[in-house]
This record gives C-alpha cells, structure tokens and sequence, in this order.
DNA sequence: TCCGACTGTATTTTT
DNA sequence: TACAGTCGGA
C-alpha cells in the first residue's frame, strides 16, 4: 500500500490520506485527481474501511470502470468487488429496484430515455389537442427536466404560482397539466425517465427516515467526482447520505463546469465550504498533462471568466510547441487541413492514429471531419450523437424484451405493436390509448382484456392485438427458464424482425442485420461475464438497465486504432497527444445560443478552457471563413476565444492561400485523370490506392465490398427533366446499389442526385463499412433522350 | 392501413 | 442538409 502513496507528490497526498471529515479537492485539468480518488479509497481500505461502507460517485460509467479496475489492482479483485463506484443514475437505479415498492413503482420499472420521452410528451400533446407550434415537445420536455432537478414535482408546481405565470407569460398555460399527465403516464407505465432516478431517491430518502437511516449507515464514506456538475437533484442526495457521518470527499474544478444547461449547479462546489463544517481544503495545481505552452494559454482563457475559485495551475513540463491557428476557407477545407495535418505528423513523428482526437462543439461538424479522413484513409471513430442503442433496429429489438419484464411499458409497446408490420394501426392504437387513459390502466392491460371492452374494434383486428399479446406472454413464459441471450435470439425470430430484415436484402438491411448480430453477442457476453444467475429475468432486467443507462464512450473498447471525434463534452476526462479544436467561430463556439448572459459565455469559455486541456504535446485552433449549416453556405468570422489567449502562446499557420486544392484528396473521382495524383503521392512517399470501381451485384446477393465512397456518373442518354423531387429513402423503396445502376441503363428509375445537373449529373452514394451511410439522396427526375 | 412523395423546420452541449 | 411529420392515393 503504502508504495502506492509514495507515486503522489505532496499536494496530492495529503488529500489521499486524509480519513475522516468533509473535504473538497480543487483539482485543475490534468492534476491527477483520478489518482487521489483512486488512491484514497485504497487508502481508507487499508485503514479498515470495509469495502461495503464506501459509496464513489462519477459522471460517465467508464470512469467508474477505470477506477475501480485500479482499485482492483491496488487491493485486489474481490476487495474491489464490494465497492458501491458507478454514475448518480446507475447507483440509484439499482437503490430504488430495491426500494421501489414504497414508491409504488414495481421493482422491473423501466428507464425511458430522452427519446422515450419526447415520444411521450409529443403524443399527450397530441392528446390534448394542442397547439405543436407552442407546445414543442423538446422545450417541454426540458422544462419538465429542469423542474424535476430542481425538485419542483407536480404538486409544487401547482401550488407554485410565480412558476405557472412564467410558463403562462411563455404562452404555454397547460405546462402543468402536460407535466402532470407525463408523470402519471410515466408511473401508469411504471417507467422512470433519467430525471426520475434522481428525484425519486430524493423522495425515497426524504420520504421513509427507516431507509434514510439505512443508506446514511451504509455509506460511511462518500466520494463524489466531477462535482462541479453535480445538479441541485444530486446535491441534496450527496447531502442528506452523507449527513451522520460527514465523511464526504467532493473531487472537482469549477474551471471545468460545463453542464449548466443540464442543470449543473456550479455553486455547489464555490459553496461546498459553508454547506459543512471544518471543511478541509486541498487544491491540485500542477499539471502533468500538458506543456506549458498549453497550460499557461489555457489559464489565459479563463483568466477572462469572472465566477471562479482561486487557483494557479502550473506545469514543470517543457515549454513544447506553440498552439497552431489555422485559417480555412469553407469547413470542408478545415477537414482537409486537420486530416493532412494529422497524416503529416503521424508520418514525422510515427505515432498512432489514437494520439489524435478532432473536438468540436456540435455533433454537425463531424461530417466535414469525416469526409476529409476517408479520404486520406484515416481510420477515426465518432463518438456520441446517435448511439448504439439508440438506433432504430436496436430500440425495437430492446423493445419488445421491455415489454417482456415490464409490459406496461408504454412506449416500447409503441414501437412493436406494429412492427414488423401486423396490421394495427394508429387508429387503433389511438383507440387503445384513449381506453387505457379512460381505465387508469396500462395499454397492455386493456388488450389482455380486450374481448370485455367496447372499444369499437373490429374482430379481424382483435384477433390480431390477441395475437400480439399472446406473443409477448409466451416470451413472458420462456424468460422464467432461458437466459437473457436465448429469449432476445428467440424473441428476433419470433417476432419476424429478422426474416423484415432479411428480406429487403439492401446493405442498409445487411448493416441492420449485423447490428442486431452484436446486440446479441452484446447480451450474450453479459449474461456470461454474470457469475450466479440469481434467476433469469434478473439478469435481463439488468441488461436493460445497463443499456437505458450505457453511453457511446462507455461501449468503447479503446483497443481499436483510431482518430477520435466527439464533442468537447464528451471529451472532459480524456486526454491526447494532438488535439484538433475545429470550427472556433463566433456563433458556433460560442454558441450563438449561449451568448445573452455573461453566464452562459462563461461557460462557453469553460468549455473552451476543457477542449484545450485535453492535448498534452500540441494544440490545434482551426476556423472557417464560411461553413454550411443547415445547406447554406454562411459567412463566419473567427471566435473571440482565439484572440483571448495571449499571442505569445500562438503560432500563427500561413493563410489559406498556400494550401491549394490537392487533387490527391479528390482521388475518388472515376475517369480523372490520376497519373498526377500519383506522381505527388510517390514524391511524398505515400502509398496510393487506385481508386477502383465498384462492382454491383444483383439484389439479394451477399454485399460485396464496397468502396468507401462512390460517384455514379449519369449516363449520357440520360437527363434530368426536373430538379425538384424530395427525399426518396432509396433502399425502403427496394432500389438497391444494383438496380440504380439498371435503373440509370435502362432509364426505368428517377434516381440521381444534383450535384451540378446537366450532363454530367452525379449520383452520390456513401458507404461506411461496408454499410450504406447516405440513405436519403435528392433526386431529379430523369427522362431518356438518347 | 400502408406507402411514397412532399413539406417544414431545426442544430448547442447529454447522464 | 436531413429528418420527421403529414397528406393523399391505393
């Protein structure tokens, strides 16, 4: 043990070692605060502690994964393995699973997330007749978020009239009653939404002292990390639990604060010292992330922020190299810049495509990004935006397990009522949801009753909602003796997805094939890696709850080699050698949405602050002179955040001027002219890959390898005859890969997207692994003039 | 009830 | 651009 305190140095000892009280560690970017944590939870074990009585807190389950694996081996797996470490919403879950009978909830409730949500909230709007354009589901749905972290349930809101006329003057006077009927939705479906899990706790412990008292004993010590964005939700939990013993260890950097629009409460951590007495007061100042360079520019920036705690962050690092700023024309010169300057020093410095990482503030921006690295064959992964098991196939298989352990759930009934496709309509359902509202009971229950009611169905139809229910309880019925794995196979069998998808045949159903493939192997290694299986459907209730709780970060291996794009939130905690910080313009970041109060281009500023201390060696600003959003190109000018940080940290790139168009990077246009790109390639030494032309095959046929990206030039008996045309989903409507090109042979097809129409019209097809990305393309009409 | 075609609107960040 | 929502015909 005591080896392991000799790796901290002084200032991170101290907190490490400090046993009892409560205590707040200020810890700058890159100070090793993961260390402290890891290390003092050690440290309290080794002082007998028992592994039970500590309860660590943390923002993103991989965090909670990291530290614990360390912790396992510092003290060893089955020490470790009592350890109550996770996020705020995966603890909870699992304490009211335990609990939830006292809340009226079952203890198989559902975690609907933010999707599940916004289905919800748009469909009681519909309900209640109201005016969409008003009432937008999203803004809804946040507010009801924000008053849920702020423990504003509905009956305080109702008794709260200074916050029904703020929703009045906002023209939404049925605020309250959407909020109302969403939480009883919510609880009739015995679901919980993120939220939920927080204030139910609150409830919980505010609510029965008994299990107050039980938690409070059980949690002798309390560690909570990133608590600059811990909500008021949060907060009063961390507090109440840690009341009787006051062994609190609060772990954060108000610099770092960047979830105030999720409700993140920066004044927590300025606070923390008057909420308890004889608080210990420990800061990390050194990094040993960064060069100074990075460091002393990064302090620069929040220099200019005037909510922070007093800190001096410092490095004994090398002065490394200087940030670069670089200037591009249009966001799609901006990806060509980053991609050859990350090709050009990982040649120079022979490094690995991880070392990389492209920050940006909005998921948008990736596609310029990703364009620019195909080219350059570039391996890089996105992270965020639309998850894994977020996508459509995956949701409908996770469904119908939903539905398995919990069949009140609403929403997922929603989803698979009517797919794949069975016959039931909206009208029905509409039917159904008016009877289950007009009951006080779950839909499911209406159709398990449904040859009792009148609900003006007619007996083909009937027959078929009792098909469906039939269905899910003979799933009901093989999840008390198979496992998770055997009822999800059986389950995508049974139910048709599989035969819906293998019969379109298109790679876009192959790609959803392969999904569904490793949800299964996903489940498969869950229900593996569970040593006792107490019974069957705990173990698939608790893959569900993983999944309703996992994140994109969290699902990644980290063993694949990789340029990493995300947002600069999902960055915070991770750190790289090069950092790529893009689209530094003013609206953009900041936001043109966070700019009306000094508030909001503070946090802005913070979040620049975390973007730039993730890189350790060497910094990237890059902005655009004009960049597309929302299909126009638009003029932008460069961020103030550029002009914040002392000059003397920046190294200025040459203009646009000397980066001409590169024909190499456009090698993948058939019929160029590519004895010149080859020239240039072999002079710098770089393998170059004929671009080769992509071989159809018939429908139905095994995807063959594709081509990253194709053109498709237009025949020339074919033209457009109109530019209009909407969006034609291409593969719904059976055309595959194989068929356009017959389609443009034979002139039969209106396939073809506008790219310059004319003759040499184009059609743009994307693949991303083997996979069709571009599914949507605009087509004009074309005609036979040859 | 289903499907294709068209229209309108949104882009901040996410456990 | 890109998607979801809507509308109308079959």
């Amino acid at each position: 043990m005591e080896t392991y305190l000799s790796q901290l140095n002084e200032a991170q000892l101290a907190p490490t070692i400090q046993k009892d009280g409560p205590m707040i560690v200020i810890a700058g970017a890159g100070s090793g605060k993961t260390r402290v944590l890891t290390f003092r939870i050690a440290y309290l074990m080794s002082q007998g502690v028992d592994s039970f009585n500590i309860l660590a807190l943390t923002f993103t389950n991989k965090a909670a994964r990291e530290m614990k694996e360390r912790i396992a081996t510092i003290v060893g797996t089955s020490e470790a393995k009592n350890l109550w470490m996770g996020t705020f919403h995966s603890v909870f879950a699992k304490i009211l699973r335990f609990e939830a009978d006292r809340l009226g909830y079952p203890s198989n409730f559902t975690i609907y997330d933010t999707q599940d949500s916004d289905r919800l909230i748009a469909s009681i709007i519909k309900e209640m007749n109201l005016d969409k354009e008003l009432y937008k589901y999203k803004q809804i749905r946040s507010r009801i978020s924000s008053y849920k972290n702020n423990l504003i349930t509905v009956k305080a809101y109702s008794q709260n009239p200074e916050l029904k006329e703020a929703d009045a003057m906002a023209r939404r006077p049925k605020m309250g009653e959407i909020y109302k009927n969403y939480v009883d939705r919510c609880f009739k479906a015995g679901a919980m939404d993120f939220d939920d899990l927080l204030l139910k706790t609150n409830e919980l412990l505010t609510r029965f002292p008994e299990v107050l008292a039980k938690y409070q004993d059980k949690f002798r010590y309390i560690l909570v990390d990133e608590y600059q964005d811990t909500n008021h939700s949060q907060y009063l939990i961390v507090r109440a639990l840690s009341d009787r013993f006051q062994n609190i260890c609060v772990v954060g950097d108000d610099a770092q604060s960047i979830y105030a629009f999720r409700g993140a409460n920066i004044n927590n951590i300025l606070n923390f010292q008057k909420d308890y007495d004889d608080v210990k007061l420990f800061r990390l100042e050194q990094n040993y992330r960064s060069t100074k360079n990075i460091v002393n520019a990064a302090n620069s920036i929040i220099d200019k922020n005037q909510t922070k705690l007093d800190k001096v962050v410092w490095t004994a690092n090398d002065d490394g190299a200087k940030i670069k700023v670089n200037r591009s024309l249009t966001d799609g010169d901006e990806g060509r810049f980053v991609a050859s300057s990350i090709f050009e020093n990982k040649m120079q410095n022979q490094l690995k495509n991880s070392d990389f990482a492209i920050l940006y503030r909005t998921n948008a921006q990736s596609r310029a990004m990703e364009d620019a690295l195909r080219k350059r064959d570039i391996p890089y992964r996105i992270y965020g935006g639309l998850s894994f098991y977020q996508r459509k196939e995956i949701k409908d298989v996770l469904s119908y397990l939903r539905l398995v352990i919990n069949p009140a759930d609403e929403e997922a009934l929603k989803r698979v009522i009517n797919y794949p496709a069975r016959g039931i309509g909206q009208t029905t359902l509409d039917r159904l949801i008016v009877a289950a509202n007009g009951y006080e009971r779950s839909i499911f229950e209406v159709l398990q009753n449904i040859d009792k009611l009148d609900l003006n169905i007619n007996s083909g139809t009937k027959n078929k909602l009792r098909d469906f229910v039939t269905t899910i309880e003979s799933f009901q019925v093989l999840n008390k003796t198979a496992n998770a794995f055997e009822l999800a196979e059986h389950v995508t069998k049974a139910t048709g997805l599989i035969r819906e998808l293998n019969k379109d045949g298109t790679p876009e159903g192959v790609a959803k094939m392969e999904n569904i493939e490793e949800l299964l192997n996903g489940i498969k290694d869950f229900v593996e890696g569970q040593k006792e299986i107490v019974d069957a459907t705990a173990s698939l209730a608790e893959f569900l709850e993983d999944v309703a709780l996992a994140t994109d970060l969290d699902a990644d291996k980290g063993d694949a080699d990789h340029v990493a794009l995300m947002t600069i939130h999902l960055a915070k905690g991770l750190e790289f050698p090069y950092v790529y910080i893009v689209g530094l313009e003013e609206d953009l970041f900041p936001s043109a949405m966070s700019m009306n109060t000094r508030s909001e281009l503070e946090e802005e500023r913070r979040l620049f602050y975390v973007a730039l201390t993730r890189a350790e060696k060497q910094a990237y600003l890059t902005y655009a002179l004009s960049r597309y959003r929302w299909g126009k190109l638009i003029d932008s000018e460069p961020s103030r955040f550029i002009e914040e940080i002392d000059e003397e940290f920046l190294d200025i790139i040459t203009p646009i001027e000397e980066r001409r168009f590169n024909p190499m990077l456009d090698a993948d246009i058939f019929g160029d002219d590519i004895s010149e790109i080859k020239r240039q390639a072999n002079a710098n030494k770089i393998r170059f890959k004929k671009p080769v032309q992509p071989t159809f095959k018939k429908k139905g046929a095994a995807a063959e390898k594709t081509p990253e990206k194709t053109i498709i030039s237009t025949p020339k008996n074919l033209k457009p005859v109109s530019k209009a045309g909407g969006n034609v989903n291409l593969f719904d409507s059976k055309l595959t890969v194989g068929n356009i090109v017959e389609h443009l042979r034979f002139g039969k097809g209106e396939v073809l997207q506008i790219e310059g129409a004319g003759s040499d019209t184009k059609a743009e097809i994307k693949f991303v692994n083997g996979g069709v990305k571009k599914l949507l393309l605009r087509f004009a009409k074309l005609e036979i003039i040859g």
